[in-house]
DNA sequence: CGATGGTTTCCTGATT
DNA sequence: TAATCAGGAAACCATC
């Protein structure tokens, strides 16, 4: 499947967020998987946020994790369980209230990208007024989630791994996906993290071709798993080939 | 343009 | 013996 599918065609800046890397949202809110009942088609890039339903919100802000590396568990999603029109229409001071820590980061990335897509701000105009200057960040990818519709020709199950810039986001998205893992790492224990390569020349191939290097090699890609130690997004198992996600890996669980 | 972070490449040596 | 692991060193490359 991964081997005829040409992600360049994809283009530059564009992010999707794939269906299979959310399951951290179902467990901690404690909601069915969309996939259990048929829903699998990610579209809240592709609509308006005031068109947002509630698990478009939550969408978007395991997007936010990602995107700004924000630590999940510092976000009370249960503060977000509402729609995108209900979202959009809180105030400043209300959405950082209800946010948590990441407040101010959420709320500029979301009329932010509402704003590069020179779609209408829905916020409260009092809070607009006050704060459109503040729009800082840099969120240039996430404005291009809200201009087009690109996305909705690649099919859903291609879309795993194509927002995982870095190594082991790749990893992370493949453990996560099992229809595209094809038995290539496994969970050793999903609550501890840890993981194990069961394929290594196959997964170098993948990990090869995501960054277009043919080279590619589990030699060099487990050296680059091993920097990871020193950073706290992997911590070491004495097991061969076994792996365990540390305290600044994010989004496996 | 320089600084930086995340690899990639190569290597020596140890372990399974 | 081959595969894997541990890291040092340096090159590479995209992003800031």
């Amino acid at each position: 499947m991964l081997d005829s599918y040409d992600y360049s065609s994809c283009g530059p800046g564009l992010i999707l967020y794939s269906p299979l890397s959310w399951p951290m949202l179902y467990e901690q809110l404690d909601w069915p998987n969309p996939e259990d009942y048929g829903v699998s088609n990610p579209s809240w890039t592709s609509i308006l946020p005031e068109e947002w339903s509630n698990r478009h919100v939550w969408e978007w802000l395991q997007f936010c994790c990602d995107q700004h590396k924000l630590d999940a568990n510092c976000i009370p999603f249960a503060q977000f369980n509402v729609n995108g029109r209900q979202l959009c229409s809180m105030t400043q001071s209300q959405f950082i209230s209800a946010a948590g820590i990441y407040g101010e980061i959420l709320y500029n990335s979301l009329h932010q990208s509402q704003s590069k897509a020179d779609l209408p701000l829905v916020c409260d105009p009092v809070d607009k007024e006050l704060h459109i200057d503040e729009r800082t960040l840099n969120l240039e990818q996430n404005a291009g989630c809200f201009e087009g519709s690109q996305e909705q020709s690649i099919p859903a199950k291609k879309q795993a791994g194509l927002q995982s810039h870095h190594l082991w986001e790749f990893i992370r998205d493949l453990l996560l996906s099992p229809e595209e893992n094809n038995d290539v790492l496994e969970w050793v224990d999903r609550n501890e993290g840890i993981f194990k390569v069961l394929k290594s020349d196959s997964l170098a191939k993948l990990w090869g071709r995501r960054k277009k290097n043919e080279r590619m090699t589990y030699e060099k890609l487990s050296r680059a798993l091993r920097h990871y130690y020193k950073t706290g997004i992997l911590d070491r198992v004495d097991k061969r080939l076994v792996y365990k996600f540390g305290r600044n890996a994010y989004g496996w669980r």
